[in-house]
DNA sequence: TGTATATAGTTGTATATACAAGTATTCTCG
DNA sequence: CGAGAATACTTGTATATACAACTATATACA
């Protein structure tokens, strides 16, 4: 393969700039980004060009820009309709229900087979390992067992995750880029159903959720739903009209 | 509220009339759009003005542009990455598999209350109603369950779909313009179970699938797959990087 | 015939310019 | 003090221009 000998576009290197300063951490959220007029200017390039790069980044969804305001840096959320990385406690909130849980276990393991590959760690690492159930108005609705990667998270077990949880702790000390999710239909396990106070058999969603952050794979969790309390949905349209 | 009397910006003219000649079906898949210049032309507007409005259908995904070619109609495909409405047989044939199925029920019949509400229809009204089973490798994977808007597909129940899948079918005689999944788990019926050659207790995941074209919604289906041999997946990843 | 080369047409990048339109601040005047 | 006007700065729209890069076709030549 040869190497791409291609110049870069001069709106381009304006871009890659901007995504840096976001990703540095050194523009946070709703950050002003310099004018098109200055951007000109710092990279001796037209205020035409300088716009592009803006343009572009809106589009892409990085900035946000209002007219006689300036350009922003937008809040980040992640694409895709279906399943975004959603916090379960939120979500109850927001539908006016109460939020609880229960946390069943907190320890330090060796990774399983399953667990090590998910992480990207060797057989046999040491891992970090919670079960804690959520309820919605004392109705469990999800069983959440989670393997955490200690090396980018190591206070995890210092957490009290009846106060936070996991996922949105997580969010903070590992803001996550990428995600994973796989869907499927199991049976309860009886110690399962105990937890979620379902009669056997049931059916339950199993959503198999995998993060990322800059630094590596995060954390590995199976959330678990009684098939009767939960379901997921998505609506989607064709590109035109 | 008052009447938006913003006068709609040229570039946005062009891009109204490119969406229209394409949704009317005057330009259809991988038909050359005018060139920048001859719709600069047309428009009575700079080059570009109307490179605009071609870039940023581009961007939106309706046209696709070739340096050196021209702009041409994109392929229509759902937005949208994890749900998206595909074809069993498709997916089978994909993999390398034999596809093949069995219709267990091709009928006219009385909307029952969910699939009435399910197509806008009132309840009673007739609907056509199958049942379908389909193999990957003579492996059932699949429970198709389908209520059928008569009104906008009158010759459903003379297809041969054991030659042609019914989503395939609608798609080509009602191209379309929208759907709404929902996911859930249950446990399969003993009918189920038998079609689809599995133990009892299983959890089974359940897609709940209704199309729009655009003259109203055209079926209503139910898809169960068993949980030991399916699995639906997604990927995300932040706006950032 | 086959192979370069030229050419015409397309999109891509970049600039300079002008004016419109929205926002916040400052200034002016009653 | 308050209200309106002027202002400075921002993004939005539109144009004219120049050249680069890519593609397919036509042409010239060996």
């Amino acid at each position: 393969m040869a190497v791409t000998n291609a110049v870069e576009p001069r709106y381009a290197v304006i871009k890659r700039y901007i995504r840096e300063q976001i990703e540095q951490g050194l523009w946070s959220e709703h950050h002003q980004v310099p004018s098109e007029n200055s951007l000109g200017e710092q990279f001796s390039v037209s205020r035409m060009t300088a716009r592009r790069a803006l343009q572009e980044l809106t589009t892409e969804g990085v900035l946000v820009r209002h007219q006689g305001l300036g350009s922003f840096v937008a809040e980040q959320k992640p694409v895709g309709s279906l399943l975004e990385v959603r916090n379960i406690a939120d979500d109850i909130s927001q539908r006016g229900h109460r939020y609880s849980n229960q946390v069943l276990l907190m320890e330090t393991c060796c990774a399983a087979a399953d667990a090590a590959l998910a992480l990207d760690l060797p057989p046999g690492s040491e891992l970090y390992h919670s079960i804690i159930v959520h309820y919605d108005n004392d109705l469990p609705v999800q069983w959440e067992e989670r393997f955490t990667n200690p090396r980018l998270v190591p206070d995890y077990l210092e957490q009290d995750f009846t106060a936070l949880t996991p996922n949105r702790y997580l969010t903070q000390v590992a803001p996550l880029t990428e995600a994973e999710h796989t869907v499927e239909a199991v049976l309860a396990t009886d110690e399962q159903a105990r937890a979620l106070q379902i009669a056997q058999p049931e059916a339950c969603l199993l959503i198999k959720r995998r993060t990322w952050s800059s630094r590596g794979a995060v954390s590995y969790a199976r959330l678990l739903h009684p098939g009767s309390r939960y379901r997921l949905g998505a609506q989607l349209s064709m590109n035109r009209n």
